[in-house]
Parts: C-alpha cells; sequence; structure tokens
DNA sequence: TAAAAATACTCCATAGGTATTTTAT
DNA sequence: ATAAAATACCTATGGAGTATTTTTA
C-alpha cells in the first residue's frame, strides 16, 4: 500500500493536462506551492520521479505518463460514482422489493405498481405475495424491503404506517340474497368458508363470528378469496370478503353481496418495514401513494385510517 | 465533487464485507469509532444512509450496495496502479527512446539493445538513427530519451557522458597498402573521401586532415561509411572509418586498414540526454551497459575514456 | 530579466486514538 | 448481561495558504 490518494491522481493530472504547474494548481483551485508539495510527496511514496522539470516545460516520465493514464481511467469511475449519487438525490430509486398479503395482491398490486411506477420514475418495484408470516420473516432477513399487510402486526422489529380502513362484506348466493343480512351470531351457526390456516384475513373473518357465538360450525376452507367466492356461487355456503375484493371477484360469480349495516367488521391495511432501515421517510410516501390507490378503489371506506 | 476519498471507499468496502463495523475497523486497521465517524462522514455527504445497522446484523441500502459495486473496481484499479509502481522499482523499465548517430548506429546498436534488453528485462529499447543536430533537437522536444553521439556536443540543456574513445584508421586500396601510412599533412593533398554535410565524422576527419594543411583537395562524398569504403575498394581514394567499424566494413570489401602510430585521431563516444531528465542515475547505468559493449568490440582502445 | 517552480513558515481542518455511553438482543 | 455501534474529547498529522528564494531560458 502506497497511500496514493485521488488528490494525488487529480493533481498529477492536471500538470499532464496542462503542462504547467501553475494552471494546473488554477485548476485544482489550490496554490502553485501546495500543488508542487503535493507532487513532491506523491514522487516520495513512489520512489521515483514522475515529471521531469525543465523550467518553461513539463514532460511527464514513463512511470509519470503510466500513472496519469491510469489515473484518468479511476478517475473517470468515480466521478461516475458521484453522477450515481447525485442522481440518487429523490423521493425513491433503486430496486423496492415489497411484499403483498395474498387478500390485497391481487386487487391492490397492479394499480400500486403503476402509481409507484408514475411516482418515482428512478424506482424498480419487485412485488412479492406470500402470507403475513413469510413477510414478516423476509423482511428481518433482508429479502424484502417493505410490505403490505393487515395490522397490527405486534412485531418489535418492524415499524408500522396505517394506510387506510376497509370493510368485509358478505357474499351469499343470489338465492338468499332476499333475506335479512345475519347477525354474526346467527354466522357462526352457519356453512361459513373460510381461508385455510396462516391467511390473517381467515382470523379476521373468525374472530368477528366468534366474538359473540361460542365455536363456529363445521367450516370449509379454501385457499384462495376467489375459490371461496365460487364455492358460494356453487350454493356451498357463505363467505365474507374485503371491500377492494368486490369488483374482481363477483365479476363472473353469480352471487350476492351484502352490507353489514351496524358494528361492520373492517380490517386495516397498512405498511411495515423494518424499524433499522434508514429510509422510513422516503417509505412513507411510498404509504401514501399506496394509500391513495386504495381510496381511488373504494371512495366510501377507505379514507378511514384506524 | 462530492470530495469522496479512497478511504471512504476502502472503509465502506470494508463494511460491506466483514458485514460488522468492529472486524471492518480492524481488517482496516483503525479503532471501531473511527471506522463509525468516517462512514457517518460519507453518508452526510452522499446525502443518505448507505448502511442500515440493526445492533446485531448490518445491511448495505440500495445506494450502499451501488456504491460499494463501484468502489470495488475503484479500488481494484488503484491497488493494479500500486503493482504497476512497485513493479517500476529497479534500474530502468519502461520505454527508452536512444538515439545513435549513423557512425555508430550500424556497428553497435544489435549489441547495444540485446545488452540493454538482457541487463534491465523490463526495458523496451526504441533505437533511432539520426545525425547528431537531428537526435539533439528530437532530445529537446522530448522524442528522445537520450542519445549516443561524439564528445563533446556544448549543448547547455544537454548532459554528457563519456562512454570510450576510440581511434580513426586508415582505408586505402590494397595497390597503396604497402606505402607507409601518410601524415596528416599529406593527406590532406590527396583525395580524401568523406561523408556529407552534418556528419559529425566528416569533421572530425576533416579537422584531423586540416588541422596542419590549410585546405583539404576536391574531395568525394558518400552519405555511410560503408559507401566510402566501397569507392576506396573501387580506387577512388582513400578515407578514415572508426576502429569499430573495420569488422563489418572489411568484410566485404577489397581494401587495406592501417593504423596510425602515433597521435592518431580519435573521437570520444558518449550518452547525452536532458539535464532535466530526473532518470540520471538510470540512463548511466545504461551508459556503463554501452561502454561494456564497446570494450568488447575493440578491446585495444576502447577502454580509454577521455 | 522574467517567468515558473521550489522552499520556508504558519495555520487549521480533520483523521485517528482512548474512554465512555447508548442500544438492542 | 453482553456485544456492538455511537458519542465525547483530545492529539497530531498534513494539506493549504502567503511570502520569498532559486533556477533557467
Amino acid at each position: 500500500m502506497l497511500g496514493l490518494t485521488l488528490k494525488h491522481l487529480r493533481y498529477l493530472e492536471a500538470i499532464a493536462t496542462h503542462g504547467q504547474f501553475s494552471r494546473a494548481a488554477e485548476a485544482c483551485f489550490i496554490s502553485q506551492p501546495a500543488l508542487s508539495i503535493q507532487i513532491k510527496e506523491l514522487e516520495a511514496r513512489v520512489g521515483a520521479p514522475l515529471v521531469e522539470r525543465n523550467a518553461r516545460k513539463l514532460h511527464m516520465t514513463n512511470l509519470g505518463q503510466e500513472i496519469v493514464d491510469r489515473a484518468k481511467k479511476i478517475l473517470l469511475a468515480v466521478d461516475e460514482l458521484d453522477d450515481v449519487v447525485r442522481a440518487s438525490k429523490g423521493p425513491f430509486s433503486g430496486r423496492l422489493r415489497l411484499g403483498f398479503i395474498p387478500t390485497v395482491a391481487p386487487y391492490l398490486l397492479p394499480d400500486v405498481v403503476a402509481e409507484l411506477n408514475h411516482r418515482f420514475p428512478g424506482i424498480e418495484v419487485q412485488p412479492r405475495e406470500a402470507i403475513t408470516q413469510t413477510l414478516i420473516d423476509e423482511l428481518h432477513d433482508y429479502r424484502l424491503d417493505a410490505a403490505i399487510v393487515a395490522l397490527p402486526l405486534s412485531d418489535q422489529g418492524l415499524r408500522e404506517f396505517a394506510l387506510f380502513a376497509e370493510e368485509f362484506v358478505l357474499v351469499r348466493n343470489k338465492a338468499e340474497s332476499s333475506k335479512p343480512v345475519p347477525s354474526a351470531e346467527n354466522m357462526s351457526e352457519m356453512q361459513l368458508l373460510l381461508l385455510e390456516e396462516g391467511h390473517c384475513f381467515r382470523d379476521q373473518a373468525l374472530s368477528f363470528c366468534e366474538g359473540l357465538g361460542p365455536r363456529a360450525k363445521s367450516i370449509m376452507e379454501g385457499n384462495s378469496l376467489n375459490t371461496l367466492v365460487q364455492m358460494v356461487s356453487a350454493g356451498v355456503g357463505l363467505t365474507l370478503i374485503p371491500e377492494m375484493a368486490i369488483p374482481l371477484e363477483t365479476r363472473s360469480a353469480d352471487v350476492a353481496i351484502s352490507r353489514f349495516m351496524n358494528e361492520a367488521p373492517f380490517r386495516t391495511i397498512g405498511i411495515v418495514w423494518r424499524k433499522s432501515n434508514p429510509l422510513a421517510e422516503q417509505l412513507m410516501e411510498v404509504g401514501a401513494a399506496i394509500r391513495q390507490v386504495g381510496q381511488q378503489k373504494m371512495p366510501n371506506t377507505a379514507s378511514l385510517v384506524t
């Protein structure tokens, strides 16, 4: 290690370029003696003369020229790095690995990606769908930067940022749509179709029903809301879906949607990231963009934030 | 200009490599606080966090990783430069543009190049043949590093380093070889064949003859010693050649060589370079190598240095 | 003699060290 | 309780400035 510094290289390159210590010093915004000293110092470290001083003219030695040639490349790479840094100033840029829970992903993901690409030109969104626990693990493993989940998580290592509240609606077979909306108590005695274990939405639906009744009847499970709705359509039972799912899930299924009038069940959708992630400010901007997408999709309820 | 330094880059790279401030600091041979401060300073200059600190684990931000990737390349180039410098330590390395006067080049050049390549493995000799004045001009123009000439030059800007003295010998037609060697006075009245204007050897031969006689008779000129010898062989007149030319020039010509017994004419061959050339020491080593070649070629006289 | 580089000296910014505190597991 | 990073404080190196001298064309 010779302890060469970028300054040394810059100064030497300036001398080679300007062919004069005075001018080179000027170009480097330092005094001529300062430059002389630095070059002397550089030559001492290298252990050989680099510049032939000839009173009026300067000339690089073999080694000096070799060093200048290499220095030019190095300095160019450093300047490029400078540019990268400068270009990085802004709301968000670079890769954003963003997780979604399965009961959000199909309904929000496309619009969210579009909106983020629009708002943050330098962004490269890498979306991923997984159940809450998987997303949490991947956050801690630095395999995700942030995730869209149902709050609260109460994970010590994660910061939560609520985006919007969203009601659940009842999905029944068209044949039953004339009946009144059942109460939560009644529902626990009906054939309630739920997602399989691990989905937070399953727990939320269950807690809504069990909050009053002691226990649910035998329950059919599906691995996606779409499956559940298709089952309802086939007359197997009834189910709950979040409001954002209505447009997509009722398009091809012959089912009836009913809203709860009082004490409607709901979930809070939020974005989470590692507490230690230093880009909290930028991630809140990302969250704001996602909230906007949610409000556009659900003008009625999504404005509520819990 | 962000004022990034190689130290900053080294430190950041060390952190990315070791995944821990303490270990990285150790690898950089500085204390942990010193490293913390430098990274903080670097982040301040960049204007964004580069490292996510998570108590036990570290992780690079997008920008941090980008900088590390570029830093690695830069540091590699700098290390390579270090290697180049280290490899340059030694007697002489790199390009040596070496001029020869025409009355030396054909006889010395091949052996000199071979000897230099042998003594200085890192050298790349670029030989060039031209008359003295041209060589001097090219030295001043930095188009030559050194030149082998007849001394003295008395050029203020050049340093002269004598290598060896070399006698002139008389070249006569075989038919005249039984006659006694003419004195200098006599020679100026004979048909003396000389090189054309510009060759120092012409002047040296002339001054030897004219030193006594007032003026030479009508003179035939040739543009190489070889031509002159061939003319002598054809019976046109007589000429002088330097000792080193004997082997080559008499091989194919039917001429007689005669040495001067007393007050033999001679020239001093030396190496010259710009006074300002900082590689004087190495060039003297080059000169020593050339002197050795001269002594091998002319064991009798070349040991004399004037 | 004039123009450029080197030298002499002074000053201050900062990189680095040690000791200690804070933080998160 | 422990291990790691951050903070506080101090020191010394060295980079840069101004004034001056030396060099050479």
